[in-house]
DNA sequence: CTGCTTGCAAAGGCTTTGCAGAACA
DNA sequence: TGTTCTGCAAAGCCTTTGCAAGCAG
């Protein structure tokens, strides 16, 4: 899933309503600013990014599709800095190294990690979600 | 490390000393309240849970306390939920689960985890710390 | 004395909300 | 024509900061 960038026009509005979303005008452009390539944004990364040439989405618009697009699974929110929210256009199952010293996000796939050991749930809980942020750093 | 609650006052003026913080009244009132029982709370949480009987320490104070506090090592930030930031008074290597419809926030001791795959660091970076956060729900 | 702490209030910064107008089906 | 969406501005909330008074060594 997501696995090819850049993402052209047409393949934006099918993913977005693969996920349930309509893909309205500000929608399409946020999200073809987010699937350019895969990364991390915070909501003000996202603000300046697609308005680089003109204003044409406000910030609530991007607050609010943010909101939905972490809502119906298509990017992740990521929690590493008490600042703002991250958003990472990598929807796939994966992890995060965090440098500490340059602030950068750097992912790193599912498939070579294990977690081992996670007690039964007490009740039917399900797990749905599984982060794991590793922080380095040089210092 | 921190393993038996309550601690009383002198074990509490111990512990500060022993990281590095000068034992002021505030501080250690802070420090006794954290430290009644593992838990994780928020500095709202902090200041309600002091203040209990008649104001003695302002908000202030505690963000600053608990600023230094996760500064020296002896209470660790949990960053989990957007709206604010918890301090887990569990300072020993481990993980939390949380329970995404009831809010709850559990430790599971690191012992029983393993994380594998981890790429080697680029640089000379060192590893911090890891955080591993399982969310679940029953829904 | 001299430096560290505290507390109040104000400021800051990110995010949400209320609401009227626009877009869409 | 009813519903959804957008955008602006204001409000909200957690957290930090400035600064004067208090405390400790």
């Amino acid at each position: 899933m997501n696995n090819k960038y850049p993402l052209d026009h047409d393949e934006i509005v099918s993913l977005l309503q693969s996920y349930d979303i309509s893909p309205t005008r500000q929608r399409v452009e946020i999200a073809e600013f987010l699937f350019r390539k895969q990364q991390h944004l915070s909501a003000d990364n996202i603000l300046e990014g697609v308005n680089q040439n003109g204003h044409r989405v406000s910030r609530a618009t991007v607050y609010n599709s943010m909101g939905l697009f972490a809502n119906k699974g298509l990017v992740r929110e990521v929690l590493i800095d008490r600042e703002r929210v991250f958003y990472d256009s990598n929807s796939s199952s994966h992890h995060h190294v965090y440098n500490m010293d340059t602030g950068e996000l750097m992912d790193v796939e599912g498939a070579g990690i294990e977690i081992k050991g996670l007690p039964e749930m007490t009740d039917g809980a399900r797990v749905v979600d599984t982060d794991v942020i590793v922080r380095v750093s040089s210092k």
